[in-house]
RNA sequence: GCCGCAUUCGUCUAGAGGCCUAGGACACCGCCCUCUCAAGGCGGAGAUCACCGGUUCGAAUCCGGUAUGCGGUACCA
């Protein structure tokens, strides 16, 4: 044997269009991407679209869309979902490779591993009850197994399209897990199992092998739900004469209640987290690290040194729930490391578009100081948005007074803000000459600043805390800003200065 | 039911026989800073390492069993 070359390596993803990008599709992904790179093989994409009922183009665009968004990419595969392939192993979508399918399915056919099964689903569905009741295990009871021609030729008499079942030998099936290790199934427990549908679809199992050894696929890493689905893989493996591929299982994601992660009690959708302003380097940091860790007190990489020191070997054995604390928490710490510009580019879809990048740009330094969490952010741009109706709708006048102050003392302080924010000639403000003049004038008048400063936080933004009072002020101009603090007088019953 | 995988603070994890009276991070609590909220700094609480039994001078780390959880058991992927 010569020394093994590592570019000969070659992993796959193969996500199935039925759903936009999920989280669990894009750790994995990421956790192959990483494996890639780092021992420097080939990334292939493979799109399984085989069961067309549930695919659409759609999806494929999201997920495409959202791997790259991510910042993974790959070397092979379709790189846009209305764009060609890449790549000699061609074309990467199931749906354009049935020819290839049709003739492995003929040979397994023809060397007698598989044969034609006429069963309906509802003679399979009461053998299956049957099976129950019994205290038996479900699986196929090998009726079709050996039929007599005349049997054959009734079934066609009657239009039944037969289905393609493999024959399972009854070996014990072992493999070494790259994660895993050591790991043992008995394929006699495994009924013969569906490969080719009624109407001639190809199905997983079979569809899956077939294209890992036309796509000289080494490495399979994929969730550990296919771990015990790996025995039918290799047995198909071995009737075909094909090559063994490795494979290696990671941890699934779990929701808060450790079942497998999913729809119903979480949100999986990448496209939904970027949609809610999380950037694509707190995502692959977080991913990274649900499942892995590189054994150091470290714990912010970027994709390139998560790419160097990933190991697949170390990956967890254990699934991993989803802590979204973290996920806010990493997506702060991005968000801060991000230089003003790089900040209001990315923000740029979040903010209403009256606001123009100029003000962005002045508004990204206040961001990135004080609103770095999400919630904060899009606490914000709802802010900025609000009509000044909807924000004097919000608050009670029992919110605007400091503690111990009467409604008139409040009105005075609001009063002399007013006074102190009228002085100002041009009609935008700066946060710092505004912070200036209000606390003087509040000192002045004899005021605590954080009395003074309690009510007009409440009439400028509506609540007791966040966002900023003087960069709020600042983005809202004088105008909207008088106009506010007037509101928050009429409701403590005072007089408006002319 | 059967088969398989897993099990360290609430969560993500460090840990590969003595360095562990189990370390870090998130979340939580307190103090400092501060116009507020954050961020930052300091400190606190939080895990009899699922349980039982072995091996060993010594076990979170090795072995066996039990329990619990999860996954698979489709003409879905």
């Amino acid at each position: 044997m010569s020394t093994p070359d590592p570019t000969s390596i070659r992993v796959r993803m193969a996500p199935s269009p039925t759903g936009p990008l999920h989280i669990g599709t894009a750790r994995t992904s990421l956790y192959n991407f990483l494996f890639a790179r780092h021992v420097g093989g080939t990334y292939v994409l493979r799109v399984e679209d085989t069961d067309v009922a549930r695919g659409t183009d759609e999806w494929e665009t999201d997920i495409i869309d959202n791997l790259h968004w991510l910042g993974i990419t790959w070397d092979e595969g379709p790189q846009s979902a209305d764009g060609g392939d890449i790549g000699p192993y061609g074309p990467y979508r199931q749906s354009q490779r049935m020819e290839l399918y049709a003739r492995e399915a003929d040979r397994l056919l023809a060397s007698g591993d598989a044969y034609h099964c006429y069963c309906t689903p509802d003679e399979l569905e009461a053998v299956r009850h049957e099976q129950e009741r019994n205290h038996e295990a479900p699986r196929y009871n090998g009726r079709c197994l050996r039929l007599t021609d005349a049997e054959r030729a009734a079934f066609e008499a009657e239009g039944r399209r037969p289905a393609l079942r493999f024959q399972v030998p009854p070996d014990k099936i072992r493999f070494d897990d790259l994660i895993r290790g050591d790991v043992e199934f008995d394929n006699a427990l495994l009924g013969d199992f569906v490969i080719v549908r009624g109407d001639g679809m190809p199905l997983y199992h079979f569809v899956v092998v077939v294209d890992d050894e036309a796509m000289a696929i080494t490495h399979v890493v994929r969730g550990e739900d296919h771990l015990s689905n790996t025995p039918k893989h290799i047995a198909l493996i071995r009737a075909l004469g094909y090559r063994e591929p490795r494979f290696g299982h990671i941890p699934l994601i779990l929701n808060p209640d450790r079942s497998k992660m999913s729809k119903r009690k979480s949100q999986t959708a990448i496209t939904a987290y970027r949609e809610q302003g999380y950037l694509p380097e707190a995502m692959v940091n977080f991913l990274a690290f649900l499942g892995w860790s590189p054994g150091t007190e470290e714990e912010i990489f970027s994709l390139e040194e998560l790419a160097a020191r990933f190991e697949i070997g170390e990956v967890h054995k254990a699934g991993a729930v989803f802590d979204k604390d973290r996920l806010d928490y990493l997506n702060g710490v991005y968000i801060r490391s991000l230089a003003d510009g790089q900040l209001a580019y990315r923000l740029r879809p979040f903010i209403p578009e009256e606001l123009d990048d100029g003000i962005l740009m002045r508004l990204a330094p206040l961001l990135k100081e004080r609103l770095v969490r999400l919630g904060d952010a899009s606490e914000l741009a709802a802010f900025l948005t609000e009509t000044d109706d909807q924000i004097a709708a919000l608050y009670e006048p029992e919110l605007l007074l400091p503690k111990g102050r009467t409604a008139a003392e409040t009105a005075e302080a609001l009063t002399i803000a007013r006074g102190a924010l009228g002085a100002i000639d041009q009609p935008d403000f700066a946060a710092g000459e505004l912070e200036a003049i209000c606390r003087s004038s509040a000192e002045a008048h004899g005021w605590k600043a954080g009395d003074f400063f309690r009510p007009l936080r409440v009439a400028i933004t509506g609540r007791l805390v966040s966002p900023p009072l003087f960069g709020s002020m600042e983005l809202l101009g004088r105008e909207r800003t008088l106009a506010r603090v007037d509101e928050a007088l009429k409701r403590l019953g005072a007089e408006i200065p002319a």
